[in-house]
DNA sequence: CGATGGTTTGAAGAGGCTCAAATCAAGTGG
DNA sequence: CCACTTGATTTGAGCCTCTTCAAACCATCG
């Protein structure tokens, strides 16, 4: 998957990444020299479930989604890796998933032995490695308390107030526009099921459910318009989600509705 | 919750734990003359949702829940501690769930304070806190596997691979007798709900089906005999999981049936 | 023996899955 | 520019499962 094709990376500064911003310029120059940035067509493959491991990757841009396939044919989606999260540095990797572009996107590879190598040399960039784990672990609980609502809606519900409270940075997912709070679903309705363990056809129906009860509005089948965000956290059950929202950090629309 | 009525550790050897096996004699002497040993019945809380985290845990025996409660009173379990894990030392600790015991158990403490600060000396501490996070990491993503199943039946099966996979060496969990496999199910069916996103009714009436298959017989409420166990596996959806179950780790029933 | 907590069973209804078909948007090639 | 293909989303109808509410059952413990 990731092979000679890749490019040196002239455009790889990796200072504005997360788990980058605070590593000691050695390091970091020791990366940026030695990254290759690979672009991905949204479906296409990057890590088939047992592959070896050769790389560490970053997503600079676009959103991944790692993926179990059972043994009768059904897709689960166990996370999704957007903006500055890293993978494939499963340190006593017991488990494999399969990484796959759910969008277009554009990830920043190192070899692994190089960055096994920076880690160990570099306590700032082995404390940012846990830091991104615990991110995971923190996501996955969020997906399993989403889960475990029975209803469709209201499992829906969390995903959007999921993205709400933690998508603000990634991509254009988030925009206000009039003031108004609108969510550009960025993953297909295939995989909307495959993440909240459902249908296409639920999914759907499931959306327009909230839309007749008046909790949002569907501007395209891929951007909807917030507009009774408590409902909506009530719905998705709460656990106090509705307060982290922040509406701060969500721009404002740059591009017209068209 | 972790207060004076601790006793200081006289039977508290940790070197048997996992996450300490490992640890250098100092680092290890700190915490075994520091660890308070304290004993929960079925069902006390250990830490409340939002408490401060001034102590961290280790279980040497029995099983707690971790669980959020959302605001319509439903409750969901986010994952189970047992023999050897860690908990409360949530680094960044950006989320919390309220952690309770499940069955009896017996919990050794820590004043956070002193076990950070031997973290910051001891790199085999801080590795071994690694682990215990990628453990809980792959543990979240299989719990978030199992519900991912649409059919009751489903999501008990792969209950019980997780405990067939993971379970072997924790309380009398497995067992064989006869050469064949029985499992203590070591939770209520009311927990067993909350983890499978479920109803009591449902678990029980599942369970039951499980049994009119053949897949397994139900010697008493929190007893049964695997009969097929590929056929269970195929039920939840495999994964994989049947060839990593361990017969060689599981030690004959002591006790009697009773 | 009567209480109590957990488990099981029963019946009715809501909700989701399945399969099938309609709709829609975006490309493609003539 | 239009017809046609392609892929994704939506809608519809019937069936199956799960939830809900209620009651029965069962073991344990005062």
């Amino acid at each position: 998957m990731v092979d000679q094709d890749c490019q040196p990376g002239p455009g790889c500064t990796l200072r504005e990444f997360r788990p980058f911003a605070t590593l000691e310029a050695e390091t970091l120059g020791a990366l940026e020299s030695e990254c290759r940035v690979k672009r991905f067509r949204k479906g296409e493959t990057l890590i088939r479930e047992g592959d070896a491991l050769s790389h560490v990757g970053c997503v600079r841009q676009g959103i991944l989604k790692m993926q179990k396939s059972l043994s009768d044919g059904r897709q689960h989606i166990v996370g999704l890796l957007v903006d500055s999260d890293v993978f494939g540095q499963e340190f006593g990797a017991l488990r494999q998933f399969e990484i796959e572009a759910a969008t277009d996107a554009e990830i920043c590879f190192f070899e692994r032995d190089l960055f096994d190598g920076l880690m160990e040399n570099s306590p700032e960039l082995e404390r940012a490695m846990l830091m991104n784990i615990l991110r995971e672990l923190d996501r996955a609980r969020d997906w399993m308390i989403i889960l475990s609502c029975q209803k469709v809606t209201g499992r829906l519900a969390g995903f959007f107030m999921i993205l709400l409270t933690q998508f603000a940075e990634v991509d254009h997912v988030l925009q206000s526009r009039d003031g108004q709070l609108e969510i550009r679903i960025p993953i297909s309705r295939t995989d909307l099921a495959h993440l909240l363990g459902s249908r296409t056809e639920s999914i759907s129906r499931a959306l327009h459910a909230l839309e007749d009860e008046g909790l949002l509005q569907i501007l395209r089948p891929d951007l909807v318009r917030i507009l009774d965000m408590e409902a909506l956290a009530a719905e998705a059950g709460d656990a106090g989600m509705a307060g982290r929202v922040r509406l701060a950090d969500i721009r404002p629309s740059e591009q017209p509705r068209s």
